[in-house]
This record gives C-alpha cells, sequence and structure tokens, in this order.
DNA sequence: ATGCCAATGTTAACACTGTTAACTTGCAGG
DNA sequence: CCTGCAAGTTAACAGTGTTAACATTGGCAT
C-alpha cells in the first residue's frame, strides 16, 4: 500500500502527519501546501484532492487537538469534586504547554474562524461539553455555590485558557514552579466557588 | 508638506494609520506591505526605509495597541480596592471586545514572538504593571487575602485575558448581556480572594 | 550661493506562496 | 475487456516579502 506508483494511496494521511510535525515545530503560519507536497514527494495540486484549501487542512488539525484535548480531560474527570475541577485546569494547561503551537491553532480565531467549519466548532463545543459536565456535576452535589451554571463554566473556561495562553507565550515570570502556579490559581478560583458552609454573607 | 513630490515626508506614519484600519477590518493576516505601498501611492520597497520587515511594522501597531490599553486602565484605576480591581476586568475585556483584530495581534504569541522586540515586550510589561500595582494596593490595604502577589495578579490577569479571549473568537455562549457575564466573573474570583474579615479558617 | 551627501524614493528581479485549468494515469466494477 | 472515475500530473496566474542597484532631492557645510 506504499507503492512509489502514480496513485499514492495514503496521501491524506501522510499530509496530515507531516503538516503535524511542521506546525509542532515552526508554528501554523509554517505550513505551506507546495512544501508539504515536496516533502512527500507528491505535485502540489494533488493535495486539493483531499482537502479543499489550505484552511481546511488547519482546521482537521485543530479538530484532532480538540478530540485528544477531550480525551485528556476525561481521564482525570472520573474523580471526586474537587479534585476532577483542579485536574481539568491541570490537564488543560499541561496540554497546552506539551503542544504550544497546536493549542495557538485551536484557538487561533482569525487563522480558523468561528462558523466556517462546522466540524471544528463541534470538536471544541465537545470539549468544552467535560468541562461543563464537571462543574454541573459538583454543583449538584452542593460542592459549589448555587450560581447560574453559565457564570461558573465561563469563568472556569476563562481561567485555564488565559493562563494557558499567558504561559505559552511567555507573558508571566515562570521563574518559580509553573506547575504550582496554575495549581494556586485554580484552587484560589475554588476558594471562592466553594459554597460557604457556614457564614453566608450576601454581598449586595 | 503633503506634496506629491518625490519625497512623501509623512510616509512612516501614513503606513501605520493604514495598516492599522486594515487590521482593524480584516485582522493581520490581510496586512500585506506590497497593497499598503499601492494604497498610499508608493512603490513597497519604500516602505523598507521605515520598517525592518512586516513583523516590524505589526509589532509597532501591537505597541500602540498596548498602550492604549494601558491609558485605558490607569483610567479606572483611582478608585477604592474593589471598584479598581472590578474596573480594571472590565476594561480590559471590553477593549478587547472594541478592537479584537487588535487585541488578537497583540496576544499573537506566533505571530509576534516574544523577544524578538524589546520594545513591543516594554509596552505588554507596563500595561501589565497597572494590573499588578492595582492588586498589590489593594492587598496592602487588607483589601485581599496575605498571598503571593504573583499569584494574585496571575490570575487576575489569566481570568480577564481567558475572558477576552474566549469571547471575541465566539466560544462563550453570548446570549446573555456580556457585561453582566464579564462583571460576573471578575466578581467571583473576588469573592474567592477577598480576606474573610471574621472566620478566618486556613485550608492546608 | 553652491556643491555634496545622506535620506528617501524608484524599478527590476528572485524565490516563494495558494489556487485553478486542462491533461494523464491506472485501479475497480459492469 | 473496457470504460469511468478517483487521484495524480504539468502549466499558468496572481499575489507575496525582500534585496540589489539606481535615481532624486532637501538640507548642511563650505
Amino acid at each position: 500500500m506504499s507503492k512509489a506508483s502514480y496513485h499514492h494511496g495514503d496521501l491524506s494521511q501522510q499530509a496530515r502527519q507531516q503538516a503535524l510535525t511542521v506546525l509542532r515545530e515552526q508554528g501554523d503560519s509554517a505550513i505551506s501546501l507546495r512544501a508539504l507536497a515536496r516533502q512527500i514527494g507528491v505535485s502540489a495540486p494533488a493535495l486539493y484532492r483531499h482537502f479543499a484549501d489550505r484552511e481546511s487542512l488547519l482546521a482537521e488539525l485543530a479538530i484532532h487537538g480538540f478530540q485528544t484535548l477531550r480525551q485528556r480531560l476525561l481521564q482525570v474527570t472520573q474523580t471526586p469534586p474537587r479534585q476532577a475541577l483542579i485536574g481539568i485546569g491541570l490537564a488543560y494547561v499541561s496540554f497546552a504547554q506539551d503542544d504550544p503551537n497546536l493549542y495557538r491553532l485551536m484557538f487561533g480565531g482569525r487563522v480558523l474562524p468561528r462558523g466556517a467549519h462546522p466540524r471544528l466548532d463541534d470538536a471544541g463545543q465537545a470539549a468544552f461539553q467535560v468541562l461543563e459536565d464537571t462543574v454541573e456535576r459538583a454543583r449538584r452535589c452542593g460542592y459549589l455555590r448555587p450560581l447560574p451554571l453559565s457564570l461558573m463554566t465561563a469563568t472556569a473556561w476563562s481561567l485555564v485558557h488565559g493562563l494557558s495562553q499567558l504561559t505559552i507565550d511567555g507573558h508571566l515570570p515562570g521563574t518559580d514552579a509553573e506547575p504550582r502556579l496554575a495549581e494556586g490559581i485554580t484552587s484560589l478560583l475554588l476558594e471562592g466557588a466553594i459554597s460557604p458552609t457556614n457564614n453566608n454573607e450576601d454581598t449586595p
């Protein structure tokens, strides 16, 4: 199935693979269809039999990214509420740190506009769903304060996403051990989200 | 000073201006030096007298962005601690929403790598400094719990940055009024950061 | 006032890029 | 067998960033 003949037979897969390694090493802007084709040993227009355009190829990489992110989150979710929430935070940040360029592509925004690739939107939504389910479960256990679900999930999502982005871009002075930073930040948010067992005072 | 002669006299400024409007309307990837020169009415290589390369032009736009962000943050800082902290959060997010493409450029990461443009790093640092000063002031007032300064600033920075990025990219279901979302998120974090006036129980 | 020079433009060219059109090859099923 | 369709090919277009070599000019020193 890997004959050096006219019909390559495995081009689509091999192109994704090669694009992924280029992405990992040099970022999305370094992905060139012509260079990809050259390295694989095929002519550039051949790729258009498998991808509508460059952006569609990038979208597929991002989809794959969201799928593995979802898997990683699911793995740390089967635990008690607090542990699950902190685990999600840590898993999320470590995913971004392990694959910064992939993460940047997934949340590029301008490079992969929302709405242009439905399967991408779905994959992102599915990953987000893991977080939302975990938050809802924790709240139903009475572990979290009875605030609107959308508010709490948005807060958690914002926090881990912002932390990921800032650390991989080097905006945070990472002199300290960074895992501890992520853990501290996550629990700092939780101290505010934990339902007060006693001394419940509203802040109007 | 605007003669249609050989020496343009105002090219640098005009190029920045034009690049900024293109950025605002179509994003950084739509900024083309050749197209810019064409629209201004000058030959492409002329731009290289004023900018080392395309990336340097983008860097100057980002620098300007950080400067105006800093100004906006300073304006809401001259208030009591809690009001200042929430104000920073709101100002930050609204800045991103007013100018999404500029914001994306400022925190591009891959398009403007950290360390390549010292003046950019400084401008970003200066904006961050406003947040850090405000947090430190609030903590010294006793308004915040006595946690490490770096931890609290990192948390606040992560939260507002993540929220900004997620909203401008449409990842958050923005059906609700979004300003209220930002306010809710910011105060939710604060509830966890506020030093408990009574009933101080540590969580080891 | 004049002459020179550095700053600031110009054109031509190189090496890329994404993308489409038109043509060719060869495997698979009637 | 042969034919049709999927999957590859070359040629070409329009665009990009960037550099080299050349042209023009405004201002400064003589």
